[in-house]
DNA sequence: CGTATAATTGCATCATGGTGCAAGCAAGCA
DNA sequence: TGCTTGCTTGCACCATGATGCAATTATACG
């Protein structure tokens, strides 16, 4: 939203000669879900529970309220970093492990493959 | 800051048998580093302009004060993910590539161990 | 020295985001 | 139908964070 579309922009963007995909794999949205400690939590908690977990069962012990919980749980979801599905009254939660670890790891290719050492703007000695 | 020392919590930590080492993995200055769209927009023009600028040339063409720039690099820095080095009035910024793709490998591998498909808490019908 | 350049830091402002309470909605049950 | 439970959403409040300008520090140059 802030990033436009590319933004050809003023500047000489003419030296992407590498990692050219590397911006696509940069999603805002997955590292803003997995900035807040409480998320984090409410992700470590939900693997450790055996990957499937209610919003009622995640409330308990977390010291926040249960609305709190929920509105987390939502943008985890919307990040990809979990599912949910609604059996009766409860929401049960799934940790993504194989999407975000596969994510992870395109995201560790793209920069291994990016920034050859000694490729190009770094000052030998100026 | 806020999750205390594990937190052992009132609520069951019992089930803590898989994702052993998955929250030591989780660094929320890490994520919160790149949550950022224009950390993210300076993290891929980093990368592409061969993984050395500095903190003028990154700033040159990003349409935000050279302060606001400034001040980026250093979350990035603090995380991590770019390291810097002052030569003479100049500060060259780089991209740890290769220490972000082992962190992200490791949490990849760590989620990938986690979770075994049918472990428990899942409901078969209810 | 004094000046210019590169970058950081202080400060004020504004936007975003996390939180709790209460209301609303959906689903099961008597 | 009425009631309870599980969860979501609206609203207000407060903390955090991003931004720009100005001042400061550090280094190079004359």
């Amino acid at each position: 939203m802030v990033q436009a579309s590319k933004s050809p922009g003023p500047a000489a963007e003419s030296s992407s000669r590498c990692c050219a995909g590397l911006e696509d794999l940069l999603s805002p949205r997955l590292f803003k879900a997995l900035s807040d400690p409480r998320r984090l939590q409410l992700f470590v908690r939900l693997a450790g529970e055996g990957c499937a977990c209610t919003v009622g069962q995640l409330a308990d012990g977390s010291g926040v309220d249960l609305s709190v919980v929920s509105r987390h749980l939502a943008v985890l979801r919307e990040a990809g970093v979990i599912s949910c599905e609604k059996r009766g009254k409860e929401v049960w939660c799934t940790v993504q492990t194989g999407e975000v670890a596969g994510i992870l790891r395109d995201l560790a290719d793209a920069l291994d493959a990016c920034c050859p050492p000694g490729a190009a703007g770094e000052p030998a000695a100026h």
